[in-house]
DNA sequence: GAAAAGCCTGAAGTGGCTTCAGGGTCAAGG
DNA sequence: CCTTGACCCTGAAGCCACTTCAGGCTTTTC
C-alpha cells in the first residue's frame, strides 16, 4: 500500500504522513524500487490511533508517550491515566472560559442593534470602556 | 514613559509590545537620545484595546480591522457587527465540540479505575477499539 | 568606575501542520 | 517509442502569536 493509499483509506493528508514519520510518530516504512514508501497494515493501525487521539485534543507529545506505552505491554498504565486526568482538567478549564467568553461577546453584540456610524457605535464604545477597565483593575 | 512601564502597567510584556510594533498594531513610538522608546498615554489605550479584543479570541487580523474602523468615526459599524457575529458562532461551535471531547474523555478515563498492567488496560484497549471504529465508519 | 538594571536588534524556535519549488517514477494511450 | 498524466520524492519556507536567544548599547546606582 503506498501513501495515497493510506492517506485515502484514513482521511489524512499525505504531507501529514511524511510529517508524522519525520517526527518519529509512524515508523519507517519500506520503500519500492523506484523509492515510494510502502505502507503495512500496522502503519494503518498506528496512523489511525494517532488521529484519534489527535481528536481527543492530545498533543503529538502526549500521542508519543502513548506509543511508548504501548510499546511496553508489562509496564503500568499510571503515565496513561495522569495523561487522561490531566487532559481532563485542561478540557474543563478551557470550557469555562469559552462560556464566559460567550456571555461577553453576546453582550457585547447587544450594544448595537443595527449599524450605525462607528463614533456613535456601542459595540466599538463599550470595547474602549471595557479595555479601560481592565485598567483600573490591574 | 518606556517599554518597561508600559508593560508594567498592562501586564503584556517587552518583546509583545516590540512583536505589536512590527506588526503595524501600535503605532511607532518616539525614541530617547539613547534610542529608548518613549510611550504616551495613546499608547497604553491602544494596547489595551488589543488586548481586551484577543482576551474575546480575536485574531491579530481582526484587531487590526478594529483598529482600522475606529480610525474612520464618520463610517459605519458593520464590519464590526459581521465579525462578532462570525466570532460568536465559532464560539458556540467550539464549545460543542469540546462538550463532545468531555464526554469522550470521561467515559474512556472510567475504563480503568486503577492502573494496571499496560497490556490489560482498559483506556488503551479502548484507545485501539475507538480507532477502529473510526475506520469502519469512513 | 564598575556592576546592575534596563533597553536595543535581528534571527530563530514553538506546534502542527500546509504549501511550494523542483524534481523523479510509472502505467496507459497514440 | 514516446508522451501524457497520475503519483511520488525531497528540502525549505510559511502560518499564527508570540517567545527565546545571542550579542551588544545606555542609564542608574553604589
Ligand atoms: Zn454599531
Ligand atoms: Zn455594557
Ligand atoms: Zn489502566
Ligand atoms: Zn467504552
Amino acid at each position: 500500500m503506498q501513501i495515497g493509499e493510506l492517506a485515502r483509506s484514513t482521511g489524512v493528508k499525505i504531507e501529514t504522513i511524511r510529517y508524522y514519520e519525520r517526527e518519529q510518530l509512524l515508523p519507517v516504512p519500506q520503500r519500492t524500487d523506484g523509492n515510494y514508501r510502502l505502507y503495512s497494515p500496522r502503519h494503518v493501525e498506528q496512523l489511525r490511533f494517532i488521529r484519534y487521539c489527535r481528536s481527543l485534543d492530545m498533543s503529538l507529545e502526549e500521542v508519543r508517550i502513548l506509543i511508548g506505552v504501548l510499546d511496553t505491554p508489562s509496564g503500568s498504565c499510571q503515565t496513561v491515566n495522569a495523561l487522561l486526568d490531566e487532559k481532563i482538567v485542561e478540557v474543563d478549564a478551557r470550557v469555562n472560559e469559552l462560556h464566559k467568553l460567550q456571555d461577553q461577546l453576546r453582550q457585547l453584540r447587544g450594544h448595537c442593534q443595527q449599524p450605525d456610524e462607528v463614533k456613535t457605535c456601542g459595540i466599538l464604545m463599550e470595547l474602549n470602556r471595557s479595555a479601560g477597565i481592565d485598567k483600573a483593575q490591574i
